[in-house]
RNA sequence: GGUGAGAUGCCUGAGUGGCCGAAAGGAACGGUUUGCUAAACCGUCGUACGGGUCAAACUGUACCGAGGGUUCGAAUCCCUCUCUCACCGCCA
């Protein structure tokens, strides 16, 4: 969530920002700052009875010690009418903290000042684009019949077992997707990240941290009898492992890398964006969590953007990089890139990885910070990327490795497939 | 799932009603000494939210697993919950 006193100074900039992230209640915004001067207000009248209290208190100890009974009885009654003063001033800060929170809870992190306007997928900026674009043979097919073709994934399996959207991998498929695991995370951590094998449900705190709660509890399958949440991504435990911490500033930036498989209920969704292996309820990924030093983050989220292309080019996919216009981005993020890779059969862009600065939005959630060189604690930046979502990205691997006679594997990934092509 | 013991600052660990935001030791950081290392010595060494200030100094409140309660006053007493450890049961 966003600072109140980030929001006091810079009122003017933060209604701007919202507009362009299509925010509409911006009235939320005076809400937070009215609601703050009234806690503030509370706070010093609370605390400064509480103090006369407490001095009364000590009072009362030194008079018994001297046998003064009667002082002593008198102070306490003096005590009574004080707290009786201090009971209604605490019923209303506490109802004024909660109400502040949930106004909090209500904005979305401020878009950074180069994110491009607009409001629909359309509005996105295309970067730059890269790899090989594929010329198919004449009989081409999409990947939902080559997996059938060469028996590498059920999904009439898994809705028997499951329900739609949890498909069954199998022989070459399932090798196919354990080894662009094996090789996600090889890349990542010869590249400095520490791979973490996180827990794949989260509690309600871990949830709020990262913004998946409040703002997103559909999206996430709940397991009421504990409640607990299976994770939607990496990034929601990986993250939170420094919930509550001071880092030091000597151990920034903290780069983490995790398999996961991510459960989404994606309720709402239908017809071709569901076909096949274009969105799932259950996939697996490979996520990237940096925690950075606030100077350096749009420098690591340059690094992570180049990062993540160079593997998608390890995977001769064609591909191109999307920075998200204001009303296109996730509430939490103030500014990301995702990666699509072209889906030849389909003739379509497929989403592949998602790389976002959150810059404090989260960390101030998850109280994530550092001592500066002054010795005072400051938010530390999060950010975190996709590399990579695998179920799209064998979707594409099939269809545009696709040949008459088989499935070629890239160079990159042979050693981890063990063989050159499929079929 | 059952029984018992616990939960204190970065760590170990004292503290059973007021003098405790908390002893002591260790670690860490700064400094002195030193040919180097080591040792020794001195100092610093929690967080949050307020007040105050240009900024500090200074100052108030809260926090000893979490939440409630008793009391003029709670780390200390009571209740609930969570977690940890040990043993038993069960089990990949």
């Amino acid at each position: 969530m966003l600072q109140v006193q980030f929001i006091r100074q810079n009122k003017d900039l933060v209604l701007e920002r919202l507009a362009l992230k299509q925010f509409k209640e911006l009235s939320v915004v005076d809400e937070v700052l009215s609601l703050d001067d009234r806690r503030k207000k509370l706070t010093l009248e609370y605390d400064e009875t509480q103090a006369q209290v407490n001095v009364s208190s000590k009072e009362i100890g030194k008079l018994m010690a001297a046998g003064d009974k009667e002082g002593a009885e008198s102070r306490k009654a003096a005590v009574a009418t004080l707290k009786q003063r201090l009971q209604p001033i605490n019923d209303e800060l506490k109802q004024v903290e909660e109400n502040l929170t949930l106004a909090l809870y209500k904005l979305p992190n401020l878009p950074h000042s180069s994110v491009p306007a607009g409001k629909t997928p359309e509005d996105n900026v295309v970067v730059r684009s890269g790899g090989p674009m594929p010329t198919l043979h004449a009989g081409a097919k999409p990947h939902w019949e080559l997996t059938s073709q060469y028996d590498l994934i059920d999904f009439e399996l898994g809705t028997r077992i499951t329900g739609s959207g949890f498909p069954v991998y199998k022989n070459k498929g399932a090798k196919l997707q354990r080894a662009l695991i094996q090789y996600f995370l090889d890349y990542n951590t010869d590249n400095g990240y520490t791979e973490f094998q996180p827990p794949y449900l989260v509690n309600a705190e871990s949830a709020t941290g990262t913004g998946q709660l409040p703002d997103k509890e559909g999206q996430m399958y709940h397991v009421t009898e504990d409640g607990f949440y299976l994770i939607p991504t990496a990034e929601v435990p990986v993250t939170n492992i420094y919930r509550d911490t001071i880092i030091k500033e000597s151990e920034l930036p903290i780069k983490m890398t995790a398999y996961t498989p991510c459960f989404r209920r994606e309720a709402g969704s239908y017809g071709k964006d569901v076909r096949g292996l274009n969105r799932l309820h259950q996939f697996d990924k490979v996520e990237l969590v940096q925690l950075v030093h606030p100077d350096t983050s749009y420098d690591t989220l340059e690094n992570m953007v180049q990062h993540v292309e160079k593997l998608i080019l390890s995977l001769e996919l064609p591909y191109r990089i999307l920075r998200l216009c204001g009303g296109d981005m996730s509430f939490t993020s103030a500014l990301t890139y995702d990666f699509e890779v072209y889906s030849a059969a389909q003739g379509r862009w497929l989403e592949v990885s998602s790389v976002s600065n959150f810059e404090g939005y989260q960390t101030n959630r998850l109280k994530a910070r550092f001592k500066d060189s002054h010795g005072k604690s400051q938010l530390v930046h999060s950010l975190n990327g996709s590399s990579l979502a695998l179920p799209r990205i064998l979707a594409c691997l099939l269809e545009n490795h696709q040949t008459a006679d088989g499935i070629a594997i890239p160079a990159s990934l042979q050693p981890y497939f063990g063989s050159a092509k499929i079929g």
